[in-house]
DNA sequence: AGCGCCCATGAAAACGTTTACGTTGGCGCC
DNA sequence: GGCGCCAACGTAAACGTTTTCATGGGCGCT
């Protein structure tokens, strides 16, 4: 038994299939008897529009599109878990393509799910205007997530790094450690590059006077490690250590166990991200948040929007909202008792946003 | 500029469409010459075939779909992580649709994707046999991961909770703690149920003597920390403690630490899963590892198998392999200088199958 | 040299929808 | 009572492929 098709239900209906598809669809232009009868027979007969084929009449395909490079962890899930449950709200359906860092790669996934989506998600650090425009028609929607692709063109959604660094550097030398030291992202990575660009202008705006303290560092826990050895080989140890991510802060975090350097009592550490580790790490990490699955939804309801108003809102860049997330390892005010967390909010006007619509 | 179709390379290349379409998947049936010049034509005018189309009359969507519950965290990434890799090698695309827990919510994304996949990976505690006769048309194929149904209608791929567990609790036992309590998992779970299977017969087996010791819990980490409290308070306290699965454990952790109990020196502490927290926490958790990228790939190779040959093979259900992984928190053998971990491997058939498919 | 066969190619049908356009029939209005 | 209009419904075209079938021509074989 193939499965039933729209003529199946016109004939069971005693109707023609134009009046199926209205009653279906529109539901108007039919009576409302003949609706009903067109209906039951298709629940009688278990109908369900071949998607294939009313994909190739409308040009829409209610699907959308997520291209992310090859990621691990609780980032990757995250982020996954805001755009799906966003799409599914909307009736979307999600597309995956990760595991994809090379540029080629990307490229062929593009290509491959052109005709399939209506839009795309992008995040990489690999992509630039030049890609996008070499691979992409223009007329596809697309939302650029994390990228450092300022191109009027296109609509770009970011983590907001420079200021979460800001404020977590300050939020260091507030606490009355002077110096800051910076563990450093990769080199060619857009978040790393933000992040230490925030660190740059925060010590030159609240700590005027004392020399920067970069070490360099790839985003991995390994790297980390690396880079706390470093620093205490130095021969003035920083009072803070401020990690461009929360792995590094763990691997750096590892480092000073092993030399004997107590945190935050003899050195305070920061990391950048608020992944799970940070809360089960002893002493836990103090961190910058970001809500993902709220970056994830919030992505995926812009490209929404522009799906249904094609060319009506102009191309914005936006970022999202951060909070400093003070625990242990800080060292700025451990409340003694409560397990507890102190958690500083600073909200962008789209992560408003995202509290307005996480209500639901 | 609309997007170029097949008649559009065919009026380029001065040939009719049929022989486009040759050309360009064949191959054959068509002169080198021509060919040539059909496939200079396509790259001019970037020709790219339409998806829709061609699903319509080839009745064959090149996708696959993954339905998946709620899921947090590292599982799930690793999960799509394995899936997506194994289809982007096999020229699939993966359609995403998680974050629904009721049978109601699974059975519309079921039926939402009636059309626009060739197959279906699920994962859910919810659905049993009766569900998938339910809903999903009997000709598509389709495999269950962590799934109790038994029907052998339905291919299933199942992590080895039972053998895992039944090894976890061997190991204690032979590290010389004497007596086992188990931190259940939630009452209707399929992977809790073997868990506690497995404690259950490796308890009869190799401490033939001992009381069972079971205490409730539902896989979070909160309830792993009440479930540590009451342990401690019961009169005998055991030697050692199996959780159903790593959350839990560190919830139980927290609990011992914060009542003075000395993990392992005054009580063992094992787990399930290996989620990276289980290296982060100290001491660090000795647990059983599951191979998620691989499982996730296994699926997916299963299923394209199905694609490829209808109705070939005959269901099968299969489990896969494991791995005893000893950390300090269990008290066997730290080793004291170095930090590396003892593993030992427990392979079934299929992860013998993971190991080849995995050296490309 | 003639006959037949095979291979390259083209014409057209088919896939299952949506939708523009015709065709009915009923009804109000003059 | 006839005319026109509108709502309901049907017919058929269109979407962009793949694939079957027909047609032609070139070439080998006797």
């Amino acid at each position: 038994m193939a499965a039933a098709t729209i003529k199946d239900v016109a004939r069971e209906a005693k109707v023609s299939v134009a009046s199926v598809s209205r009653a279906l669809n529109g539901g108007s232009g039919v009576t409302e008897a003949t609706g009903q009868r067109i209906r039951a027979a298709a629940e009688r007969l278990h109908y369900i529009p071949h998607a294939a084929a009313r994909m190739l009449i409308t040009r829409r395909t209610h699907t959308i599109g997520a291209l992310l490079p090859d990621l691990y962890g609780e980032f990757f899930s995250e982020l996954i878990r805001g755009i799906d449950l966003a799409a599914r709200a909307r009736g979307l359906h999600l597309l995956v393509s990760s595991s994809h860092d090379g540029v080629d790669e990307a490229a062929a996934a593009v290509r491959s799910m052109q005709g399939r989506v209506d839009g795309l998600l992008i995040l990489s650090g690999r992509v630039d205007a030049a890609f996008l425009r070499a691979n992409l028609p223009k007329e596809l929607p697309v939302v650029l997530l994390n990228s450092a692709v300022k191109s009027p063109a296109y609509h770009v959604l970011n983590v907001n790094n420079h200021a979460g660094a800001v404020a977590m550097v300050r939020h260091l030398l507030q606490a009355g450690h002077a110096d800051v030291a910076l563990i450093a992202g990769p080199e060619g990575n857009f978040d790393a590059r933000q992040r230490e660009q925030g660190y740059r202008e925060a010590m030159a705006k609240y700590a005027p006077g004392v020399a920067l303290n970069i070490v360099a560092g790839d985003f991995t826990e390994e790297s980390g490690h690396r880079a706390g050895r470093e620093l205490l080989a130095r021969k003035t140890r920083p009072q803070a250590v401020f990690a461009a991510n929360d792995m590094m802060a763990v691997g750096c975090l590892g480092a000073f166990r092993e030399a004997g350097v107590r945190v935050p009592r003899d050195i305070a550490l920061a990391g950048f991200d608020d992944i799970p580790i940070t809360r089960y790490v002893t002493p836990a990490l103090s961190t910058v948040r970001v809500r993902i699955a709220d970056f994830g939804r919030l992505a995926l309801e812009r490209l929404a929007d522009l799906l249904e108003h094609p060319e009506q809102e102009s191309p914005t860049a936006d970022t999202l909202g951060f909070e400093i997330v003070e625990r242990e390892s800080c060292g700025a005010n451990t409340p003694t008792g409560t397990a507890e967390v102190n958690a500083k909010s600073f909200q962008s006007k789209s992560s408003q946003l995202a509290a307005r619509g996480g209500e639901r």
